[in-house]
DNA sequence: CCTACCGATCGGTAGG
DNA sequence: CCTACCGATCGGTAGG
C-alpha cells in the first residue's frame, strides 16, 4: 500500500508525519470548523494533505462519512482529556474540575469548540440521534450533578439546564474571541483572559447550582 | 408593479398577506436558520413563497444581501421589543429584565435564535466588522454592565466575558431542545421549563455579577 | 494513489 | 413576474 507515484508534494504536512488517514481527520476538522458542513468541500480538505479528492474517498466513503469520523475523534480525545473526576471531592469541586477541563480542551483546540458549537445552531446535520457521538461527555456532566444533587450539595435542578449554561459559555468563551468586533476582541489563550472567565464561570456554576 | 401573471400560486401564505419583499424575509429567515448560510438554497426559500428564484434576485440583488437583510431585521425586532432599560430600577433588575427580553423573544422565534448562534461559529460568514448587524444589542448589553460597575452594584469584571456566558445561555436553551437525545428533549415554549431557566439563569448572572 | 468523467445543484444573468 | 441559459462547483464513481 505504499506510494511510490512520483508526483507526490505533501506541501503542508513537512516530513510527512502519521497516517494519510490521520493527516486528513486533523484537515478536515480544520476546514469542517471554518466552513461547516455544507460549506465544507472535500477538495480542500484533500488539497491540504496533498492528494486528490478520489483518494480522500478511498479513506472516507463520503462527505458524511468523514465529519462523522471528525466528530467522533473530537469527542474521544476530549473525554481521554478528563481526569480525576472519579476522586472522592467535593462535588462541586469535581464539576468544576470538568468544566475546567473542557475549557482547556477547548482552548487548545478551537476546531473543536467550533465543530461542537454549530451543532447547537444545525438542525438537520444529525441524521439520527443528535447525541450519537457526544452522549458521554453529556451523560459525565450530567451525572456530576446528579451525584451532587443526590448529596444535598447542589439544589435540584434538571442538570441540562446547568449543561445549557455551563457548557455553552465554554465554547462561547472560546469562539466569540473575535465576534465582538475589534473594539472587543479578546485572546482567549491569554492567561489573563483565561483567569477572568474562569473566575466568572464558577460563580456562575455555583450560582447555578448552589442550594437554596 | 402589480403582478397579473396567470401562472401565480402562492401556496404558502393563504390570502398573500404582506408584500413579496417580506414574504421573502420570513421564508429566508426559516431556510437560513434550518440550513446555514452555504447549505441553505435560493430555490428553497422562492419556492415557499411561490415564485421562482431569478424573481427573488430582483428583490435581492445576492444570496449575501438576502441573508444580511434577514440577519439585520432580526437585530432592528429585537432591539425594537425591549422596553423599560432606562428606567431608575436598580442595575441588576435592569440587565435581568434585557436578558428576559432576549429569552422571550428567542423562544418566539427560535429561527433568530439559530441564526444568531451560528454567528459565533462561522468564522468567514461576515466579510468586514461581524458586528455589523449586532453591536446595538452588544452596546446595550455592555451599557448596563459599566453602569451597574460605576454604580458599585457590580463587581468589575470584563462586560464580554458577562455577556459570553448569559447571552449564549439564551440562545442555547432556545436552540439545544432537540439535541440532547430523546430522553433529555425539553420543550423551550414550556411553562414550567422556562420558569426553571429563567430562575437559573437569574442566578447565573448574580453570581457573576455581584459585588465581591 | 491517480486521471477522467458523471449528474446534480448552485448563484447569477439575459432578455422580455 | 417569467423562461432559458451560463459557468462553476459539488460529491461521488469508474477504472486502473
Amino acid at each position: 500500500m505504499a506510494s511510490v507515484s512520483p508526483g507526490q508534494l505533501s506541501p503542508p504536512a513537512a516530513t510527512r508525519t502519521g497516517s494519510t488517514r490521520e493527516e486528513l481527520l486533523i484537515a478536515a476538522e480544520r476546514v469542517f470548523a471554518r466552513h461547516g458542513f455544507a460549506g465544507a468541500s472535500l477538495d480542500e480538505v484533500a488539497e491540504q494533505v496533498g492528494i486528490r479528492r478520489p483518494s480522500l474517498l478511498h479513506h472516507f466513503r463520503s462527505k458524511r462519512e468523514l465529519y462523522d469520523a471528525v466528530e467522533r475523534r473530537i469527542f474521544e480525545e476530549l473525554n481521554a482529556h478528563l481526569t480525576g473526576l472519579e476522586a472522592e471531592g467535593a462535588p462541586f469541586e469535581r464539576l468544576m474540575t470538568l468544566l475546567n477541563q473542557w475549557l482547556t480542551f477547548m482552548v487548545e483546540r478551537p476546531t473543536a469548540a467550533r465543530i461542537i458549537l454549530r451543532n447547537s445552531s444545525d438542525l438537520i446535520s444529525r441524521p439520527a440521534d443528535p447525541v450519537e457521538f457526544s452522549w458521554r461527555t453529556v451523560e459525565t456532566f450530567v451525572r456530576l450533578v446528579e451525584e451532587g444533587i443526590a448529596a444535598g450539595a447542589f439544589r435540584p435542578i434538571k442538570p441540562v439546564v446547568a449543561l445549557n449554561i455551563l457548557g455553552s459559555a465554554v465554547l462561547s468563551f472560546v469562539c466569540n474571541a473575535d465576534q465582538f468586533g475589534h473594539r472587543r476582541r479578546y485572546d482567549a489563550t491569554g492567561r489573563a483572559e483565561r483567569a477572568e472567565f474562569e473566575s466568572a464561570l464558577r460563580r456562575a456554576a455555583w450560582g447555578v447550582l448552589a442550594p437554596a
